[in-house]
DNA sequence: AACAATCTCGACACCCTGTCGAAACGCGCT
DNA sequence: AGCGCGTTTCGACAGGGTGTCGAGATTGTT
């Protein structure tokens, strides 16, 4: 079961609209300021015409490459789920040759890529809330690793190396979100969060002992 | 380790200045208005005019009750992690007598609280990507409850039926945040979620398998 | 040069927030 | 009854953000 993209939104086309031609380099320097300032300040006190003005251009003139600010959050997390699934690569195909270092590399391939973006992802955490459309489109990505993991919880059982018990669904489900929500904590470094040197390891622990009840899952 | 509160803001004391006459009645209007509201439609959605109205005020009225809109999900937030806390009781305390049925009732204790209040949770974990006091509130109230479980882990540990591993803390956070995410997917109900009447099954499974190391721990 | 598509912006209407200061109310007091 | 003093209410304002329109500037093509 290898990661590919079922995209929700397709990146190339949410921001302007057909047909271009000098103002790509435009486009790119709203996402760039955008992702600039998000590591400044919180989504939620960038206005638009702090991304105009950091891109050289009026705020009229931002409506003409994105339809609002969402726009180039979501732009921003296409982009950031494309490197994440790529980055995982086929790492559940091979799950049977030595299940702890494949679960450990999905879940470390995820937190480098979420970590190289940071500014992102904690917008989109904030954004999540007061916007549907970060939303659903963070709930289609989910879903997606969602399926991924449960097929291979589900081919895990079936060689006999994981215990039945809990649906595979519910499972990935639980295991899923609590990543989501340890590394947004961790990231964001508010509130009780583990740190980042170990929490890859942390992750990978409740991971194994939820869907194999041990620490040492046995290799084919 | 009875749950016992450690206020991170005085409930009595947020909304309005000292001295009261006929008014504590708009307060509560407001606060009742809020609540209704939310179920409606998303926090952020609803304006200060919108709660002044529903509150049979105007809107410079409502400031002299509360200081901004938050300051009334801050209040509503502090009831309820309250009854939470009530609710949990003592259950803690009493780990070993028969440690799945304990855990399960503390997870099914805040999933009921949470769910009778699904609209002030659903609204603080949408406002705390916006505003920094609620998401301070937010982790003062989850890392007492990290402190109270990995408090109750390290009795599992010592009196023998729990085995080393990962440091208490960050297991303990780790399981705290995925009840929190998990909980809140299934009050909204988009994205994956797990089943409402399957969620504390679901998760009271992880937290034995990664504290336990199995589903049915040993009673003393 | 002329045309059309692309790009830009000044100006406008609208909504929301937060803060005045003035006025109305309730109530104990003389 | 009338006074005084906190409590409570609101009209009106300033400030800042969003989204839209139509006119004008720029650019590539013929």
């Amino acid at each position: 079961m290898t990661i590919a993209r079922a995209p929700a939104g397709n990146a190339t086309t949410r921001g302007r609209r057909a047909g271009r031609r000098s103002g790509d380099q435009r486009e790119l320097a709203i996402l760039s300021t955008a992702e600039r300032l998000m590591t400044e300040r919180p989504f939620a006190e960038i206005s638009i015409d702090d991304l105009a003005r950091g891109a050289g251009i009026s705020r009229p003139a931002f409506y003409f490459y994105f339809p609002s600010k969402d726009a180039v959050l979501l732009t921003l997390l296409d982009r950031v789920t494309a490197e994440a699934d790529a980055a995982a690569g086929d790492t559940l195909d091979r799950m049977a040759e030595d299940p702890r270092s494949r679960w450990r590399d999905l879940i470390g391939r995820f937190h480098d890529t979420f970590r190289a973006h940071k500014a992102v992802v904690l917008a989109c955490g904030q954004a999540r809330g007061a916007n549907a459309e970060v939303r659903e489109l963070w709930s289609a990505v989910l879903e997606h690793w969602v399926r991924c993991t449960q097929t291979a919880i589900e081919a895990e059982r079936r060689r006999g190396a994981a215990p039945d018990g809990l649906p595979a669904r519910d499972l990935a489900i639980a295991l899923n979100s609590m990543n989501e929500r340890v590394m947004c904590a961790t990231l964001a470094g508010d509130g009780p969060a583990v740190a980042e040197s170990g929490v890859v390891d942390v992750l990978l622990d409740v991971w194994l002992s939820a869907i194999y009840r041990s620490t040492t899952p046995p290799s084919a």
